[in-house]
RNA sequence: GGAGAGGUGCCAGAGCGGCCGAAUGGGAUGCCCUGCUAAGGCAUUGACCCUCCGGGGUCCGUGGGUUCAAAUCCCACCCUCUCCGCCA
């Protein structure tokens, strides 16, 4: 959520922040809730000066009652019964006028960064760093798809999950399943130098899911469980962003920084039919997720050395990648600047997003009610507060990296080198047979 | 799932429907006293919103209701604790 005074101070300068993004209704999205802000304030105005007449008289009232004055305290009961009509009436309208605001701003994307690039879709976002590590060419046995590697080595069993659970879940077996848990620990181990690990609940609340952003929104690509009105996490973040929700951290402990593997949920509602095969775009994956609460100036520092943890962790893997930044109008509603990691995977002949690093400014924080005190040179705590931000990003999704893996990784007869780095998690497998 | 108790400021804890944003104690901070320490004295110590910067408003788990007036009464919900049941 963007700030609501924004609307008043600033509001060509969000009209500008937005229109970047390329939706012109937006915009009107915008001057709607700019007028119903100012709509809202004169309700509230009067419905203060109401109650602070109200509040007057009933002291009054309460003075004459014990003196005895029956009269006069109930002409002045009469009229601040008057007084109560009008008031009740004027919250009804400003309840209803705060909900369509609210509802507004909750809709509102974050504003872009001002060193995002500008640009309409994925086709706009510049490539920041590489391609490093990719081979001028493939040899034919390399340009084989990850599915038909992994089944036919028998370490993926998307038919039998299928009937499990039905389509767009994925099932890794033996040395399969080993290497995903292998990467998920991969991911861990090197980010706990400076990470705190956590192992949050993977279904949440609504108004979790609203902290992050998905909710209201993007309802459809969650999973809900209604009767007890909870959600299937999609991403550890939803968890993590409101681990501190309603609490007010002091600067001295910031930036806090964690790290927390958890299954991620997603519907896919909106792109069904795509990417069915393999384990490219599934219903249930195991991430391995960072993230950041920071002051404003520590921010971009961390953004930066976040994407540098994701990039680096493909570089040990073996596997070539290169980050692209997000641009404006392919960024996501909550994003503020946004960096990605993709691996090439020459199977499948596609760059494939395995991170997504995320500054999101106070725009969850407000969602979420998080704050932080700052303290002055002294240490003495400086009065008042503010929203902390957030930063968050994938260490390691496995199942993009795992089917890079496979297809960056296939020998000539049809088997699989494991990449040395996740090795010690191996269980000595260091080549997958088919036998 | 059943029975009971409870949710008030940084903490503990009091609170007759009006004089309660809230006693008291502890903690913290500042000043004083003091050879040092201990003890003591005085003072300060919540957040948020609006503001014509005078001030006004909101918040005692959450949401409704009763009332001229609610921390205080009524209803619903949430959470915590204890006991029982069930259970990896």
């Amino acid at each position: 959520m963007i700030d609501q005074r924004l609307l008043r101070t600033d509001l060509d300068g969000v009209k500008t922040a937005l229109s970047r993004r390329g939706d012109p209704n937006l915009l009107d999205d915008l001057d709607n809730a700019a007028g119903l802000d100012v709509r809202l304030r004169d309700i509230q105005a009067e419905r203060d000066e109401i109650r602070a007449k109200v509040n007057t008289i009933s002291k009054e009232v309460g003075l004459l009652r014990r003196d005895g004055k029956v009269d006069e305290a109930e002409a002045l009961q009469a009229q601040s019964r008057e007084l109560g009509a009008t008031e009740k009436s004027l919250a009804g309208e400003h309840d209803e006028v705060s909900e369509l605001l609210n509802d507004l701003l909750l809709g509102l994307p974050n504003l872009p960064h001002p060193d995002a690039p500008d640009g309409v879709s994925d086709d706009d976002n510049p490539v920041i760093t590489g391609p490093i590590g990719l081979k001028p060419t493939f040899p034919d046995w390399q340009r084989v798809p990850h599915w038909e590697t992994a089944e036919a080595l028998g370490i993926l069993d998307n038919e039998r999950a299928t009937k499990i659970s039905g389509a767009m879940f994925t099932m890794q077996r033996g040395a399969g399943a080993t290497m995903a848990r292998a990467l998920t620990q991969f991911g861990l181990d090197r980010n706990a130098d400076v990470h705190e690990e956590v192992r949050p609940p993977s279904l949440v609340t609504t108004a979790t899911l609203t902290a992050t952003g998905q909710l209201p929104k993007f309802a459809d690509d969650a999973y809900s469980i209604e009767r007890d009105d909870l959600w299937c996490v999609p991403t550890a973040e939803a968890s993590l962003t409101s681990l501190f929700s309603g609490e007010v951290l002091d600067d001295t402990d910031l930036p806090v920084r964690l790290m927390a593997f958890s299954p991620s949920f997603r519907r896919e509602a909106g792109s069904a039919g795509r990417d069915t095969r393999g384990m490219l775009r599934t219903h249930e994956f195991d991430k391995v997720e960072m993230l950041a609460f920071a002051t404003p100036e520590q921010a971009p520092a961390l953004l930066a050395d976040m994407v540098g943890r994701a990039a680096s962790a493909m570089a040990d893997l073996g596997l070539p990648y290169r980050v692209i930044e997000i641009c404006t109008g392919d960024m996501g509603q909550s994003h503020h600047r946004t960096f990605d990691v993709e691996v090439y995977a020459p199977g499948v002949d596609t760059w494939l997003e395995v991170s997504s690093v995320s500054w999101f400014g106070d725009y969850q924080a407000r969602r979420g009610n998080t704050r932080f005190r700052r303290h002055d040179e002294n240490g003495k705590p400086i009065k008042g507060s503010e929203f902390v931000h957030t930063l968050n990003g994938s260490a390691l999704a496995v199942p993009r990296v795992w089917a890079a893996i496979i297809e960056n990784y296939r020998n000539e007869d049809g088997s699989v080198t494991v990449p040395e780095a996740i090795h010690p998690y191996m269980r000595n497998i260091t080549v997958i047979r088919s036998d």
